[in-house]
DNA sequence: TCCACAATTGACTTTTACGTAAATATCGTT
DNA sequence: AACGATATTTACGTAAAAGTCAATTGTGGA
């Protein structure tokens, strides 16, 4: 796969990043004092491998969703090799499964709110019917 | 509608409240200064009616998907009966529609994650089944 | 070469969402 | 009336997730 816009390009600096994602350069590097992504360096300053936007696009998809810094430390921590022996194997698989369950549970959730407020526009439009009529 | 369990009592404690919810007496006051919720006193006594405890049952669902505590009020007092005046109505429907689409953007993040972690589930199980064979 | 500008580092501050502690009040028992 | 269990108010504390500011340090161009 390939970008759709552009050629796939090499490096990305700090400021790009803060541009396409709307954050702050502070933003990006505590996240990475904290772990979560690690550029490459030319001297002292940072250059960003499409990998690293792709993780930094993860990581902001994980704090849409209310996430703290340490669970999506460890979400991403997953996205990596699977470890080579089984009982780590058959640790990380239960882990896999603990944040599925939080992803069904916040969906139930997602869908109990939207049906409420589904039925709270559908009540303005009728209120704004009748004041329609009356006036 | 009733309780499936039990009947429909008057009131609830502070304390009944904090052990059905997992949550401290703290937190419940916490949401009554931010104006989220308003129970009823007896004395300096509060005393939470159904419609309270439901409204809790909302906060806590809205807390769930990393609303913060002021978004949270914005949901809530949706929930209410709608204003009166066309302008008022209209920006309300506008407020409600926002949250829609940002809830609606959750589910989509939510869906892209199961999807990733569903791979990362897959990818150990051949894992694992590899292991099993060279051993 | 020199300058303007971008990037880095480190320290300090802010906001949110409660936690914790102390002092006081209420209420049903014993 | 004293007591233990629960509640309340007030005030200060704290962890997470950055924001802000200042002092440097490169570094690409004219």
């Amino acid at each position: 796969m390939f970008e759709s816009a552009g050629p796939m390009r090499e490096f990305y600096t700090i400021t790009e990043l803060t541009r396409e994602f709307d954050i702050s350069t502070r933003t990006i590097r505590f996240y990475e004092d904290e772990g979560l992504i690690r550029p490459v360096r030319r001297g002292r300053t940072r250059l960003f491998r499409p990998s690293d936007r792709h993780l930094l696009k993860q990581i902001l998809r994980g704090k849409r969703l209310g996430f703290s810094i340490a669970e999506i430390n460890e979400i991403v921590q997953m996205y990596k090799e699977p470890p080579g022996e089984a009982g780590q194997l058959r640790l990380m698989m239960k882990r896999v499964e603990e944040k599925r369950a939080n992803l069904r549970q916040k969906r139930k959730d997602i869908e109990e709110t939207l049906g409420e407020l589904d039925a709270i526009d559908e009540s303005c439009i009728e209120r704004l019917a009748e004041l329609g009529v009356n006036t």
